[in-house]
DNA sequence: CGCAAACCTCCAGTTTCTAGAGATATGGGG
DNA sequence: CCCCATATCTCTAGAAACTGGAGGTTTGCG
């Protein structure tokens, strides 16, 4: 039996967020001692563990509450979970193509300072003007 | 002199969104008609302009009023402006790379669905289970 | 047994908007 | 000159996913 604390060091999920899944159903609501502490199991530890993992790889709360009930029911065909794990390489693929244009623009504008006034500032003037930008966005 | 809604269209940043950029004091209130509604000028479009394309980079807005702030004083050295770029370009470039390994790992999950079952699944199992992953995260 | 550390609940704040309700203003057509 | 659709006004609440604090109780070690 695990005390919030320790399942916390466990998992490196924080005390409060564990309370926090536990509020938005995530997280099965753990037995308590007779001072009203939680008290944890394996099967909590575990399932935690899975959370935090989707929750590391980007998965919105949503879709982890899809997965985790695909989890529970094993005998269902598994094209659901690949979907989701494909809408969510979708959107990684997407932010890192994203914030590579981004990072494109920036680098060229640090370091650039070659005036010592930010009126001659490569990074102001490039702000306040969007046609110095190559990409779009 | 343009109403909100032009400027909206002209910016493409939403009228609540303008609204709210007043009130957070990073566009000057604009004066109003004896109806009561905003009217704005170019000075105003250009500073909206301004906000729009650096929260599109992705500088916060506290960023973005150290910006502006720095952009209304032509006289100061340009170091404090480079210094804001450089710090966002190291936030992007740690994105990119943390999204990197995300990808990897969701590709490696993606279209491995063989068994017609969940308790085959490989994104299933390989969320249940940390050891399955390469990269740390 | 004493006491510090951990735990409890409840509530507010974070960030950056976004959306709705209910009321008022504007501007073009008849 | 009036009507009415559309735009605007203020105010408030909600979204996402936590995080932190206040004020009080429980645990477990020495």
């Amino acid at each position: 039996m695990y005390s919030i604390g320790d399942l916390s060091r466990q998992t490196g999920v924080k005390v409060p967020t564990i309370r926090y899944y536990e509020q938005m159903g995530l997280l099965e609501a753990a037995g308590r001692t007779e001072g009203n502490q939680r008290r944890y199991d394996a099967a909590h530890r575990d399932r935690l563990a899975f959370i935090k993992h989707a929750r590391d790889l980007g998965f919105t709360l949503e879709a982890v509450r899809e997965l985790l009930d695909l989890s529970g029911h094993p005998e269902r065909p598994c094209t659901h979970a690949d979907e989701i794990a494909a809408r969510q390489l979708d959107i990684v693929r997407d932010k890192i193509a994203r914030l590579q244009r981004l990072e494109s623009e920036l680098s060229r504008m640090v370091g650039t300072c070659h005036g010592d006034h930010v009126r001659d500032c490569y990074v102001i003037r490039s702000l306040a003007n969007h046609e110095m930008c190559s990409t779009d966005h």
